[in-house]
DNA sequence: TCAAATAATTAACGCGAGTAAAGTATTTTG
DNA sequence: CAAAATACTTTACTCGCGTTAATTATTTGA
């Protein structure tokens, strides 16, 4: 005697004794209903199998249960991981996230909101490629829809930001450099992707000027997302020429760095704070693979699920309050030093 | 004079001045109406901002133009670029690529291909976990769904197969390898979650039994996906230990190349071809990191986009013919050896 | 116990588009 | 240029569910 397959509410209704308005509420939120008839629902829902269409529920309710993350590159491990936890916190809320990759192209961030314009989500995480982004899309489209940014920020634009303390890690970082041997240079991209490249540098610089040190700035040519390649290809002309006036050496990022190891390795250069090395060299975001470099890096590391649970948490407040454009919040979080082997 | 915003096709209708069913075949099907009326539906089109309701249309569609695409972990670089390549090539053919990571969670696969259901998908394309996937589950769902596998093959689910042909890219590693040195040991995990590590081990055997050398096979304790730290563990303990009867060391995948090669530089043992080398390290996949470790690793390169869009290819045959099950596909691409530093 | 409060039911409409049938306009063909 | 073929318009129904209003049933509590 196999259940026979229920095609829509109006069935189920028929099958479960319950009538379809309530089983509407029910499916909507399962505790606005008695418990009594919650528990006849559910009974005939372990019976029969059947499960309210999506497209058509979308398309009635005033606003749907999507919620849109867009990252500008999901091959980068720390967005994969942000993403992830991001996504976490939107399912435990009872929302469903639709995590979209910009692929490190501009024009992508672009239609990925335009995509997600069409799913008409109940509201939207991104972070943004910062600087290059389109602002005044970003801008526009916060208006639209409940939005809440997270890592690189866009002036003006969402509900709030949730990014890390660059001045606070990179500080520690510096300190930490400067007390345990010569004061680092500082090495990053010429024209970086994202803001937090530029919080960086000044807080670089902020940073040695307090320590009563010389800063020393070493900008990489080079565009896209091939960090380790531009690195490599860079970082290790620069040590080839023996620009760097100091041995310590600290990237802007991990991926960065990762290239400069490996490059320092290929011309002979030990690298670390034991004898006999030559160079130091230090980075910062904890990407995964830094635990496995030669040496392992030194390196400062973000808290994402911390970033990732109150981005969530703005944006689901916002949904709730429905009291768009307030005052725009800024949440910054500190960094961890992590110390390994490198410096 | 801003042009009101279009509610509806209706309202569509009533401004480009076509009637509303030939408008629903033109968005069904540009090409589908005559030439001038396409022409003046697309003026209309630049000059009112309207996109059809995507939940309506897909409510009443016979079959979405949605293809959900389910990869076991998208961390991975590996399963990411793939991925991708699968998107870019859905896309290409007029369908709305939705892809999902089963974040290397078991459960996670099974949910991921509810969810799809859901979307009523007109197809499916799956890079299961292999041999820990529930066989049962993915049969099940490839009746109901056109569903093409791809990287890992599951016996008897869906219309056809996609992967590297294992047996000829590890004869060919493992050929270059005595070519150029001692004959390589084999380093795997125990358990693995991917059923290409069973045909690597066997292509192994195989190749060594065929160049007549005696195969050492050692593997590694521990679950989950966190490869390098496994290599990195175990890989160092017999490294440590002086378990292996040869200098050279192939390794199943590069993410376990990349831990080994990390408890070597910590050893203090040198990795590659050169004079003071005491060690030989090669993997397989072409990981992107693999350019970046120290010494850069010597490995096989997986045709990502060969695979990828002969997945899509196979995918969108089964549904535009609507041959269900006639017979199953296999289809192999042979690796290339990518000669670096590290053997 | 009985009125007040709460919850479920019935009936009906709306959402935005797919789709089919019948009729009209336009294009193509011989 | 007329007839055949093709494309378009009008009309109307469908899909599956959200939602509301009016009614009826059940629970609560003083």
């Amino acid at each position: 005697m196999e259940p026979r397959k229920i095609r829509n509410m109006e069935e189920f209704a028929s099958v479960s004794g319950i009538s379809r308005p309530t089983l509407s509420k029910y499916f909507n939120d399962p505790g606005s209903v008695r418990v009594s008839t919650r528990r006849k629902i559910e009974a005939a829902l372990g019976k029969y199998d059947y499960r309210p269409n999506i497209y058509a529920t979308n398309q009635n309710r005033r606003t749907t249960r999507n919620i849109g993350i867009v990252v500008p590159y999901l091959a980068d491990p720390f967005f994969n991981e942000i993403g992830r936890a991001v996504e976490l916190a939107c399912i435990a809320a009872g929302y469903s996230p639709i995590l979209l990759s910009s692929h490190g192209n501009l024009a992508q961030e672009h239609d990925n909101l335009e995509s997600l314009r069409a799913l008409k989500p109940a509201g939207v995480l991104l972070a943004p490629f910062g600087r290059a982004s389109d602002k005044a899309t970003i801008q526009r489209f916060g208006q639209d829809v409940p939005l809440v940014l997270f890592d690189a920020d866009v002036e003006g634009a969402g509900e709030a930001f949730i990014g890390t303390n660059n001045a606070q890690s990179i500080a520690l970082i510096v300190s930490y450099l400067c007390r345990s041997g010569e004061p680092p240079c500082f090495f990053e991209m010429r024209t970086p992707s994202n803001p937090n490249a530029n919080k960086r540098r000044e807080a670089y610089l902020e940073s040695m000027k307090h320590l009563g040190q010389e800063a020393h700035i070493f900008q990489a040519v080079g565009t896209g997302w091939d960090f380790e390649e531009i690195g490599y290809r860079e970082g290790g002309r620069m040590m080839a020429e023996g620009v760097f006036p100091t041995n310590t050496i600290l990237c802007s990022n991990d991926r960065l760095a990762i290239g400069v190891l490996a490059a320092a390795y290929e011309q002979g250069l030990k690298v670390g704070c034991d004898e006999g090395c030559v160079l130091r060299i230090a980075g910062h975001d904890d990407h995964p693979f830094s635990r496995y470099t030669c040496p392992s890096l030194t390196t400062i590391s973000q808290d994402y699920s911390a970033i990732a649970d109150r981005a969530a948490m703005a944006l689901l407040e916002v949904i709730d309050s429905d009291q768009r454009g307030q005052r725009r919040t800024i949440t910054l979080f500190d960094g961890k030093l992590v110390l390994r082997n490198s410096a």
